[in-house]
Formats: C-alpha cells, sequence, structure tokens
DNA sequence: TTCATTGCAAAAGTTTTGCACGTGC
DNA sequence: GCACGTGCAAAACTTTTGCAATGAA
C-alpha cells in the first residue's frame, strides 16, 4: 500500500493524513510483528528524528478508533498493535514473547442477547513450536 | 467453600495458608465479579486492616501460577481475577467495565502444531445489555 | 528452626495529560 | 484561517523489587 493509497484510506475515515500518521500506518501494515509502541517508535524515528513518542501514542490509538488497526492486549505491560483486522486469533510464546497469528473459525456467543458485541479477541498462550524443541 | 477446605485446597497445591491468601481467595471464591487488585486489597483490608496491597499483588500472581485463579486481561490498563477457571469467554462493557461471563465452544486453532497451549482467553467488548438499552 | 511470606518504601515501566506551537485541508 | 495534530515535560498509574521482620509447618 502505498502512501497515496493510505491518504486514501485516511480521509475515507476522516482522519487528518499527518506525515506521522501515515509512517506509523505504513510500519504496521508492512511489518506484520505486532509490535509494541516502543518497536513502532524507534522504527519510525529512524527516518524522521523529529517524530516523538507521544505522537506515536496518538496515531496508533486514533487508527485504532478509526478501525485501521487492532490493539493486542495479550501481553498485559503492554500494547501491541496489528495492521490485520480481519478476524484471527493470537498466540503469545510465554518464553520467547513472539506473538503469532493463527485461525480459527468465528461463531456466536450464547446468552449474549441484547449485547452489541464490537471487537472479539482470542489470545492463546503457552510455548511456540521452536522454543517447544529447544525444551530449555 | 470454608477456610478448612480453603486450606486443604492450598496444601495440595503447594502453597503455605497464609491468612492473606486465603481471604484473598474466599473473596474471589464468593464474589463472582473480576475484581482488580484495589478491588481486592479495598475488601481484604477491612477485615484485615494490617494487609498490604504488595501482599495482595503476591497473593494473587501465585494463586493464579497455581492454578486457583484466571488472571483476567481484558481491560488492559489493569488485571482483574476470577475464581471460576473452567472454560469460559469474558465480555467487558466498554461503557460501564462491567465483565460478563458467557459460554462458548473452544476455537479450534489451526496451524498450531508443535505448539503447546497453555491458556485460551476468549475476550469480547461492546455494550451490555443494560448500556445499550439507555442508548447514551 | 527454617525458609517462604509479609509489609514498607522506593523504583520501574507504560500510558496519559497540559499546553504552546505547528500544520493539513 | 481554523481546528486538529504534534511535541515536550511532567504526572498518573499499575506493578515490581529490595530487604528486614514475621510466621506457617
Amino acid at each position: 500500500m502505498n502512501t497515496r493509497e493510505i491518504v486514501m484510506l485516511f480521509r475515507q475515515k476522516g482522519l487528518k493524513a499527518t506525515p506521522q500518521r501515515i509512517a506509523v500506518y505504513k510500519f504496521l501494515n508492512e511489518n506484520r510483528i505486532h509490535p509494541d509502541v516502543e518497536t513502532v517508535y524507534n522504527q519510525v524515528v529512524k527516518d524522521n528524528p523529529s517524530f516523538s513518542k507521544t505522537t506515536v501514542y496518538n496515531c496508533l490509538k486514533d487508527l485504532s478508533a478509526s478501525g485501521l488497526l487492532i490493539p493486542v492486549m495479550i501481553d498485559n505491560d503492554k500494547i501491541r498493535y496489528d495492521a490485520d483486522t480481519s478476524f484471527h486469533g493470537h498466540f503469545i510464546c510465554e518464553k520467547c514473547k513472539k506473538i503469532f497469528d493463527f485461525y480459527c473459525a468465528d461463531y456466536e456467543a450464547k446468552g449474549m442477547d441484547g449485547f452489541v458485541i464490537n471487537q472479539k479477541d482470542v489470545y492463546y498462550s503457552g510455548l511456540c513450536d521452536c522454543c517447544n524443541t529447544k525444551n530449555n
């Protein structure tokens, strides 16, 4: 997705297309690594030394509020973000802390009559195949 | 569950039965409100003024590590705890922040060969029936 | 007695806030 | 031009840590 397409996407969502937001979204969209704020900041600041961490926080929050990013709160100590907004599960390895996407069928929750469900998060945790094989 | 039963349960898990742990577990077991640390502390300290918040943190962590409690990390800004350790989903209302249990079939994860899954959390969010009806 | 647990204070870490300045549209 | 977004510093918050004192087994 190039810059022009991102600008148009932002406009559709009523978001002003600032260089900060574009850089943050582009990084998330091209790097499906579920980065935390620190990681996003460290990456975008390389090419844009004037960017501040507060703004990265703001961008991530605004893009999430507009449905362009999903906050992944699988690891309690920090928020991660995902540009893949389709329904899928997240697995976190307790040892290496890496996050893996997995696919699972969606279905209806029971006993939720009258409830409005805006977001469904499926979080699994354990050991990834790599850490499990090393078994240490 | 009375105190004697809780003491036996702790012994089975290899946990020393301190008054602090007993009070914390009893509160969680009798009040299925998914309380955060602050709420647990405020309650148990009423009957035990000497209890400290650090110890409540320790107790909740130890009881979780032993499988007696499930940490519910649906709201990113604080950890909640649940004494119902059977598989079920959690719904948080974005408006009133209340948490509701719901029952759902297990999500079958695809492409997880070689992974060890220790914990499965299903978190939904939106508006509860009460807040939705008021629609304000 | 012994070693895990407790409690206090201080530290660590992420996220939020206030406000002047800058900028997209 | 105007409203919104940015950036800096400081504040707010939850959670963790270090360590001496206490207490369960």
